[in-house]
DNA sequence: GTCTATAGATGGATAGAC
DNA sequence: GTCTATCCATCTATAGAC
């Protein structure tokens, strides 16, 4: 059938953020995607296979997330608020695969495992030289800019966790809400 | 044995942390303890137990860590700043521990799935209670306050992820970086 | 490209001796 | 309180027919 692989890695995407990678079945896929478990290793070559493409393409579309919005920004505050911005939707918009690649990374060996750990590095980088340059410049208050982009990065990637579509705010009002925080919070003291 | 209850409880302690709870099997747990897996099942009816007792004794902790911080402190500013700092210390402190609480709530079933998020959902609502009335004193920028605190916990329970010991900063510097960020972030503007 | 059948390993858990 | 032995279910993956 043209399109199963696509429709394995729908279903794959399922049942990992439901239950996790190492307590869902290759049977589980399988039933899902209406075919027999045999089948799945036409499209794949193995179940972590199946998990790698998950996390890639997700590694993926989120750095051209951050392009597309960080495009045309100048200054650090200006990119810093596109970049958190872009960030909070993105990980609304691909919930449960955001949340897979935050998750699931330990189902990887260790070829695999590094080269996803490299594009999420390359993506902190990225943050980490806003921030590394707003201090710099002034427009921050001087401190540890690793360690804020740590935080920073990691409250803004919590939404997946929490944030429901049926809920009482809108991913916008959730994305300005921790803007006003984060931005305050790193200017400069009075 | 005396204390091999103990014993088995940390290492589960650690290759839950190293591997992760479906990823560990009896065979792991036992033979790191220095006995054979059927021995396991004289301290705990099965492998979910091990893992809820780590759980629950954890919540438990952390509790009464956020109490310890929060006595003796009046406005809503320095009690939210106590309650950061305990709330990452503790995480700095138990950090295998607390990796698994944040990590493994999926390995357990209906019941005791129920009992941890209930002990969690206390301890978020203290949070919550803090910025709730630091709001309504004025003291902190009118904003819902939930969403601002869903996002502060989890910035502060980030910490678990990637703090070293060996690495530049102790982990007093990050809590102080971190409620700078913070409370300069919640206060009103100008 | 999907099927049936099955290999081969490992999982959690129990029985009963000591 | 720990052991040996074992049951039985489940898991990933492969072989070969269609």
């Amino acid at each position: 059938m043209a399109g199963m692989k696509e429709k394995i890695k729908k279903v794959a995407i399922h049942h990992f953020y439901k239950r996790g990678y190492f307590a869902t079945g290759i049977n589980d896929i399988a039933r899902s995607a209406g075919i027999q478990k045999s089948s799945i290793y036409y499209h794949y070559a193995n179940k972590e296979d199946i998990l790698f493409d998950i996390l890639e393409t997700t590694m993926e579309k989120l750095d051209a997330n951050f392009e597309k919005y960080i495009r045309g920004k100048v200054s650090p505050e200006e990119q810093l608020k596109a970049a958190i911005e872009g960030h909070i939707l993105f990980h609304v918009r691909w919930q449960k695969e955001t949340l897979i690649s935050d998750s699931e990374l330990r189902g990887l060996t260790a070829r695999n495992y590094k080269t996803i750990l490299e594009m999420r590095d390359a993506y902190e980088t990225k943050f980490q030289e806003i921030i590394r340059k707003g201090i710099e410049e002034g427009a921050f208050e001087d401190m540890d800019y690793k360690v804020a982009s740590y935080g920073i990065i990691t409250m803004c990637t919590s939404v997946a966790n929490w944030f429901r579509k049926s809920g009482r705010l809108k991913k916008e009002d959730i994305a300005d809400i921790f803007n006003r925080i984060l931005l305050k919070g790193l200017k400069p003291a009075g």
